[in-house]
DNA sequence: AAACAACCTGGAGCGCACTCCAGGTCAAGG
DNA sequence: CCTTGACCTGGAGTGCGCTCCAGGTTGTTT
């Protein structure tokens, strides 16, 4: 199995993070054990790639980075932190979940709002958009 | 029908929102014509309440400061700016939706990855927990 | 009337998650 | 060789959304 390895050029197309970022989250202890090319350039793995897709997909949905970090490290001391790790993913599910009510609360309101507003732009006279509601 | 009007204390408790965040929305234009008592304090109204759970809901749904504001400036400006409220909420639909697909992926996610542990704490050697998937 | 809580204003400060910068190294093309 | 551009490090800066503070007024309780 050849092991392409990316430049953070590359890295950064493929998973649309920064390489700013990317050494931000690697000093912050989200990446470890990055690559590296005899000159010191950093090369990432397939590996690097996907933990990048999990780490956003946890991120996006507000897990914060210092519980990120936290995670990689229990993660780094093996296999007894595994019921640690297990809690912090069921704590995040929850936190998901609410969050998915909150959209849902939203998406109700938006569309109750825009059914003051006309399909089209008709005439405006006709709509009385009663506000705060 | 008795306009019941409260004060910023009560303000805050009703609607969750600290009194100083109170505050700020009235100083950046999401909050205006906030009545006051003889003594120069603010009387809250059970239509501000209402207001205030809007914004609460658009911002908790990741709708910025600035576009509430613009919102809120569309609002006062009248009635030929309601192409573009529309607009923004259908915009803003758009976000919720896609937001909310981002949730259902990390759901997904979590729920992968929870499947690796143990439903009960049992022997931690019983779990190859393959990371990184 | 004295004490204490709730409120006022203008402005400064904070935490998070990046994002940018200076000053230097590395490497591929002409 | 020389230029050009991608990369390196350590550290400073940014923008957002609040949050806090100083110094003063109001209003209620004892």
């Amino acid at each position: 199995m050849s092991t392409i390895e990316l430049t953070p050029a590359q890295m950064s197309d493929r998973t649309g993070v920064t390489i700013d970022t990317l050494r931000y989250y690697e000093r912050t202890g989200l990446l470890r054990n990055i690559a590296r090319a005899e000159s010191g350039h950093r090369r990432y793995s397939q590996d690097d790639v996907l933990w990048v897709e999990v780490l956003r997909c946890l991120r996006d949905t507000g897990m914060s980075i210092e519980q990120l970090r936290r995670y990689c490290d229990l993660g780094a001391l093996g296999e007894q932190t595994g019921a640690e790790r297990k809690q912090m993913l069921e704590d995040h599910r929850e936190l998901v979940e609410s969050q998915m009510a909150d959209l849902r609360r939203a998406l109700e309101l938006i569309d109750h709002k825009l059914s003051f507003y006309p399909a089209r732009p008709a005439n405006a006279a006709a709509t009385k958009d009663r506000e705060k509601t």
